[in-house]
DNA sequence: GTATTTTGTTTAGCGTCGGCACAAAGTCAG
DNA sequence: CTGACTTTGTGCCGACGCTAAACAAAATAC
């Protein structure tokens, strides 16, 4: 009766990634019946999730029945994104195809422990849902800290003056409840939480520049210090206990500064923000702003010779990193973030030269550079992460 | 009618790397019903890929109908595995479970190219086909290079003295049909040619010290060079072009040798056999005795001030970049082959300190790190490649 | 010896998908 | 404008592959 229900989420997936403007390239992509495709397409849309439009596309040129256009449903439900960082925090409403349906921005002045925090972004999501009167389906939020898994533990949140180990995933859980944020069938959303970085990098994967990579790179920085993640097959690659893709402590100056890791010349410490100002001859100002700093200084001053050099510093050191990770994961693309993406606007054919130059395979056929393309890749990756169990099996979620 | 096709890989999977002793616990690890498990049974019963014991287990102490035992076919299908290194060639008959079934060894006193050498090991693995007459249902061929995907060309046969490049795969599939090695319906079987340590992380991940790892990192020496592997979730991951884990350059000693990637102190020129033997004051040999010598010497003479000094300089050193790929991939264990193997074994808690000390989240529990297994794990692995469309889809290849 | 537990088999039923025919809605050729 | 063609969408049917449930078999437990 009810027909193709292994299909439901992969289907739900490529309209959610755009790759399936309409029913004729879901069935190709889906490699099942025009019969099977149609069936997929109106159970999606009893679902609420997706719209199959009316009237059928303008003429596209080419001959036979046109088409009629899948999108996702515009005033579907949504989930709840939240994002912490080292100068506040930020609230979302996100709708598939990472649509942020709403924003709510907040400032932290002072440092504020994990429970007061998080309880202060998930209200700010609350209201949101209330104002909006969405549906909401799953939360998600990031924070600049590696995140344990299975137990959901902030094991490095060191820019938010946090204890090492934090349980934010049950703090966030703990909040969604308390703030009444109840999904399908009344029971409280469960809370994920991930690293900024690696759902970042989700979110490119899904949505920005890194679409269609089958083994994504991504590699940024917030304020201080380097992060990376990886993106393998559509799914973010963690690790055994979520621990992969700490990048920040690969050698890169040998002779380098020394770095808490115990060791000298580590990426963290030589291709952050702090590092390129500091090289720049500027003096770096508080914490929760060097991002901004480097990036203005970057952008305004490039003319400025020691500005210059040391852009070209940072980029040789972060090219040296990139190359060692291309040799280890082999990836086909590479994004890169925060002021990583500002070096790459800067000068493309400096980092890329030194990339291809000291990867060992580099002379073959070098690895695309691309700058993150999204606002808030953060933010729409911590929906993506919500969004995963509705990808991955709609029917066990709203059914 | 026909029952469990869907599972009929799943089911042979289990059986071949020996997680299903029974139907009873092929019925759990399916999550089918008992109906289901025992119609695939049978099925794979009548492929003659399993065997189904016609008298039940002996008593097992638990009450209830004993049940009866799931094995491999002993007279089965088979596939042709092959391994070329420095100093020879080496062919065999694997048949499921990773059962080594015949096994041909062949020297090579003067380095030959690279058609010359594939075709002499096919020819010995036709040999031993012949005088079994066991079916053959795939090949498969560990080279100690990397390997680029799709093309299926050797990178860097270095120890082989031959040209960069060299097209393995198509020379072992040519060799194959020039040899008359036919598959099921009498049309050549295809060649699949891989990377000796990857294919014996595989290996080692079905059949040896890595069974049950969801992340499993291996690394390993050969004569000359480190060579790296990793096995995600069961699958071998070679990244986007084959050329993963290329983890010979990593940065294990800032002020070390010269290598010709053009850094120094790479783990390649650092910690491989020849660095060992340079270390302990000895003469390294020829290229293709190095990893012999410098076991022979590990195990014979550990008591000697200047062989364990040595162990343990290149311990530290290989303990160095262990941990920086525990930092990359959080595996959660990782296998040792080659001379690494005995640096292990020689004093297992000193390699371990290491990697705990300086993989940045060492102290929250450590990865396990094992000695690998299997004798010629590298054949098995080229085997398990050989065998995995055979494990995808039983009826695709023999229906 | 009977009850209980666990395993294996048979049968019936049903859900899901492919195949096919048909309808719908456009372009193309004359 | 009309008819042929192409492509998309839908309804119906049948087959395949599974679950469920009852039954049978073979051991232990009391």
């Amino acid at each position: 009766m009810e027909r193709g229900r292994a299909a439901l989420g992969p289907a739900l997936e490529l309209v959610h990634t755009g790759r399936a403007p309409t029913r004729a390239v879901l069935t190709a992509e889906l490699g099942v019946t025009r019969a099977t495709a149609g069936a997929v397409a109106a159970e999606l849309e009893a679902l609420g999730l997706i719209r199959v439009d009316a009237r059928p596309t303008a003429s596209t040129g080419s001959q036979g029945r046109p088409s009629h256009r899948l999108s996702v449903a515009p005033d579907g439900p949504v989930v709840l994104a939240a994002q912490i960082h080292a100068d506040g925090f930020r609230a979302a409403l996100v709708g598939l195809g990472g649509r942020m349906v709403a924003t709510a921005p907040g400032c932290m002045t002072v440092p504020a422990d994990p429970a007061r925090i998080i309880d202060a972004v998930v209200a700010a999501g609350a209201g949101l849902l209330r104002e909006t009167g969405r549906r909401c389906l799953g939360a998600g939020l990031a924070v600049p800290s590696a995140v344990a898994e299975p137990e959901g533990t902030a094991l490095n949140p060191l820019h938010l003056s946090w204890p090492a180990g934090a349980p934010v995933r049950t703090l966030f859980t703990e909040a969604l409840a308390k703030a009444g944020v109840l999904g399908p069938g009344g029971v409280p959303v469960p809370g994920m939480a991930g690293n900024d970085v690696n759902l970042a990098a989700l979110a490119e994967h899904r949505h920005g520049a890194g679409r269609g990579a089958r083994h994504l790179l991504c590699v940024a920085t917030g304020h201080r210090g380097v992060g990376g993640a990886l993106v393998l097959d559509g799914r973010l690659h963690s690790g055994s206990s979520g621990l992969a893709l700490e990048v920040g402590h690969l050698t890169v100056n040998p002779a380098g500064l020394p770095c808490h890791c115990g060791s000298r010349g580590c990426l963290d410490v030589e291709a952050d923000p702090a590092a390129f100002l500091t090289a720049a001859g500027r003096t770096p100002g508080p914490d929760s702003s060097l991002l901004h700093q480097a990036t203005e200084l970057l952008r305004t001053a490039y003319d400025d010779p020691s500005v210059r050099d040391a852009a070209e510093l940072i980029a040789d050191r972060l090219g040296l990193g990139l190359a060692g990770l291309v040799n280890i994961l082999n990836p086909d693309r590479i994004v890169l973030g925060g002021l990583h993406r500002e070096l790459l606007a800067a000068d493309p054919d400096r980092l890329r030269a030194v990339v291809a130059d000291r990867s060992l395979w580099g002379r073959s056929g070098s690895v695309p550079i691309l700058p993150a393309t999204l606002d808030h890749n953060s933010l729409v990756g911590a929906a993506e992460a919500a969004w995963q169990p509705v990808l991955d099996d709609p029917l066990g979620v709203l059914g």
